[in-house]
DNA sequence: AATTATATTGTAATCGTTACAACTTAGAAA
DNA sequence: TTTCTAAGTTGTAACGATTACAATATAATT
């Protein structure tokens, strides 16, 4: 778990990333909101306290970031990438009538497959879609 | 295997998907090509027969298609959407080097968790992404 | 404090995909 | 076979998330 300010200052000296208010911004952002959001939702609640905020920021932090292995991407729709802090294994699970997208343990060892000997895996996803409880009790 | 533009007539039909040239065309180019075709590569290649084709017509036919679960739709990257006639469960792997997709088996049943109980699942994804062997030769 | 490499910003461009209206066709009914 | 109509196709324009780029500002080293 990561919390301060100071966690992410030196988690970032440590990967070579100059340190920016911006992305220690971006990075408390997504530690404290755990929806998997898009890039376009991070700018638009980050820009609420720096009003000079660029769009362009928050994507070449994100991608900064992405590269550093300190956030990952997700891509489950073509339209839109989403982020996450938890960069650990695990699965999403995108519902189709509310969005809401939830995380559920998997575990990737096993799924290493004998037809991808060598293959050099640099990145494995599982994601699932359908309707959430939720929705199903509301007939949504 | 389904081969025949008979066979595929047939399960049009069986889908209540009227029949046309140009969803016979698209159904035929998936079955003889499976590289996984973005909707352009698709228009690309099947043009040249039928010079009036529409990349429009392309999309909605693949977007009948995958509907009727007569093609899989797969999201690895954020700018394409490519298509799939194997809609079997099966994982997907994409080369970071040459682009080129491939596929292994996966046994989806083993990914059911106990904590995906009440949602109700439509489609399961598993995709890697990494370099292939012919690229890691090349050391490209 | 000066320096310099790097980050941020704002605008414009990109490009896969979708919206839409006119035209054409498939398939059913007569 | 001919007619009819709902559905499919086409071409153009719009859309929207992301990226390119050049000017400006900042971090961190000297």
């Amino acid at each position: 778990m990561k919390y301060t300010s100071d966690d992410f200052a030196k988690e970032l000296k440590s990967k070579n990333i100059r340190l920016s208010h911006q992305r220690l911004k971006v990075l408390e952002y997504l530690s404290q909101n755990h929806i998997h959001p898009t890039a376009d939702q991070i700018y638009t609640s980050l820009v609420k306290e720096i009003p000079t905020l660029s769009r362009t920021t928050v994507y070449s932090t994100l991608g900064a970031l992405a590269e550093a292995g300190m956030v990952r991407m997700i891509n489950i729709e073509d339209h839109e990438i989403r982020y996450d802090i938890n960069v650990e294994n695990h699965g999403h699970f995108k519902c189709e009538s509310c969005g809401i997208i939830y995380d559920f343990p998997v575990d990737m060892a096993h799924y290493e497959s004998e037809d991808l000997k060598g293959f050099k895996i640099r990145d494995k996803n599982v994601y699932f879609k359908g309707i959430c409880p939720m929705c199903l009790t509301n007939k949504n």
